[in-house]
DNA sequence: ATGAAAGCGCTAACAC
DNA sequence: GTGTTAGCGCTTTCAT
């Protein structure tokens, strides 16, 4: 099997396998890559072919093939985060259901740096795919151009863009119901009901200002006001709503609604330091999901992005490229908890 | 900026832009990928093309120049999840190295299907990358002949192989240090020693093995001997787990060494519907860390291995291949929890 | 200081 | 049924 002593490295091509196999590169070429049967070529030599491709442990060259089609079949997508489930489900399940469509997906971690988000982009433009989606980025739009001037198809995925179609989750909705949720909950465990606090986040985010809208439809709803000094959007980062946290004054009974898991680290992170001092009659809820975050004592619930149906609606973008730049929204996945447990969402 | 309509896609090439220039492809080519100082290229010249291509967003066809020279500059890595704090951290950090380094990162996740491994070694290897870190594989050696053959470099990443060189962690020590700390918390907080719970993993797991070789050591250090019923190997999959537990018949005092936070997942999900039932002296250690498993409160502590140390290593390996297929371990790291809040580790 | 031209490994149109 | 050949877009000698 193993020719090669690993480190000569003049790679094997079909003009040494057309050689060995005393034939012409172009009968070898089509053999391997599947268009021999409308070229008539014989089995057998097919079948020779084959066995010595193996034998020698030939690889093709796909930097020379995609240069020489018109077609890549490479997909591209950058994504902020791998080590949040989030992000993590993204990539993953974006490369299992390009893999399910015979492309070749190549996924790259931005870091939320805009520079770094243009420069991969521009990168994955250069390696030639055929479409790029874009998660979660800073500046889509800045992308959406360049990608346009290379004729490179673009879909925002979870943060929008204004000149390229979007998939993003009804992150009102999904605010506005867990934030009833959490509200339900106040009353039913304290028998009273107050303004949360919203926690985490940026202003300038178009998915904190989603939320922040749902949030306060909620409150409006409950003829509830929110005192301006309960909404803090220091970001995302644990250690800042950490310290946040600690800065806090909370009353006696309250609750948060967490906008995100990443701050939630931080939140709980003070929140159990606070336990000490005696049991507090806290509650929050979360927008995103974990499976450890599920299990806190003073969870309610946590709203879960629809990762399946957003790449679904992707890849359906990707296959039937739309007129002007839609924005597309998918409903949230809402999942109570009690006592640490999940329990069924009652309607 | 923007000069394509996007759909038509005819892509511009250096021989467009020296047309638009007037001058020839290959002045275009050294300015673009600046060699051209030794070219002595004049500066007004370089200036007008660098112009111009910023203008058209003219974007270098990567699988032409690839083809071209002689080096790719591509490193490629396998990882089987990413939707969980350690494979997530491995892919994240590994692409800033890569970038820090100049070289160009393509991360793929392969689900722990030997195949799907193997599948997707070959077609980083077709995309000419010059090394490829295959990480958490269940078959490395099939992958290291392959690239063996190809002359292409590999490092096995977190399980071993034996005909590449590879850095793993040191889970023999971890895992013994753990043991040592959950036996230490049970004798304080309980006033008695047992024996505990191994569950999760596989038998014929490497890393299995090795912590279990530590599981054993610590046992045998505190003369206690474990019975054979309290290693329960089925694998890593939480629900898995989680019916483990449930069928689980555990004593009033019991506590359990968790091997991964995927297993624990299960685990801690089945915990809490046990509390229920009334308050129970349970204690459990897990290896690997997350952030929220780190809170819970009968969490005693996390063996977290340590990333930026294994990925050093893997490029220093990439550097400065060594002979042979040497064995790297790397110490990990061991986060002791008290009342689900961290506490420094005193020696 | 710059251009012409060969060729990287592959595919596909065309020739036989 | 199978071989020959002309590029794909770039880099890099070599010539001027």
């Amino acid at each position: 099997m193993a020719e090669n002593d690993g480190t000569s490295a003049k790679r094997l091509t079909i003009y040494d396998l057309a050689q060995i196999a005393g034939t012409s590169p172009s009968a070898v070429s089509s053999v391997l890559n599947g268009t021999w049967k409308k070229r008539r070529i014989s089995d057998r030599l097919a079948e020779r072919i084959t066995r010595i491709a193996e034998e020698q442990g030939y690889a093709v060259n796909l930097q020379a093939s995609v240069l020489r089609r018109e077609r890549s079949r490479i997909v591209g997508m950058i994504v902020p985060k791998y080590d949040n489930r989030y992000f993590g489900a993204i990539a993953e399940q974006f490369e299992a259901m390009a893999r399910a469509r015979d492309l070749f997906p190549v996924v790259t971690c931005t870091r939320r740096e805009a520079d770094l988000e243009f420069a991969a982009a521009r990168a994955l433009v250069s390696y030639q795919v055929e479409s790029l989606i874009v998660t979660g980025a800073t500046e889509p739009d800045r992308i959406g151009d360049f990608c346009r001037a290379a004729g490179v198809r673009v879909i925002n995925l979870d943060l929008p863009g204004s000149n390229m179609p979007s998939v993003v989750s009804d992150n009102f909705t999904g605010a506005r119901d867990l934030t009833r949720l959490i509200l339900t909950r106040i009353r039913r465990d304290f028998g009273k009901q107050f303004p949360l606090f919203f926690i985490g986040g940026r202003a300038y985010d178009h998915n904190t200002r989603e939320r922040l809208r749902g949030f306060m439809t909620a409150h409006q709803e409950a003829g509830l006001s929110v005192p301006e000094d309960r909404i803090i959007m220091h970001g995302y980062a644990p250690e800042k709503n950490e310290a946040v946290m600690d800065e806090l004054d909370l009353p006696d009974h309250s609750a948060i609604f967490v906008n995100s898991t990443i701050a939630l680290e931080g939140v709980v992170r003070a929140l159990h330091r606070r336990r000490h001092d005696g049991p507090t009659g806290l509650r929050f809820g979360c927008f995103d999901w974990d499976p450890f975050a599920a299990l806190m004592q003073e969870n309610v619930g946590m709203a879960q992005q629809d990762v399946s149906a957003m790449l679904l609606k992707v890849f359906d973008l990707v296959d039937h490229p739309p007129e002007g730049a839609p924005q597309i929204m998918i409903p949230c996945i809402l999942r109570p908890i009690e006592n640490g447990e999940e329990v069924p969402l009652r309607s």
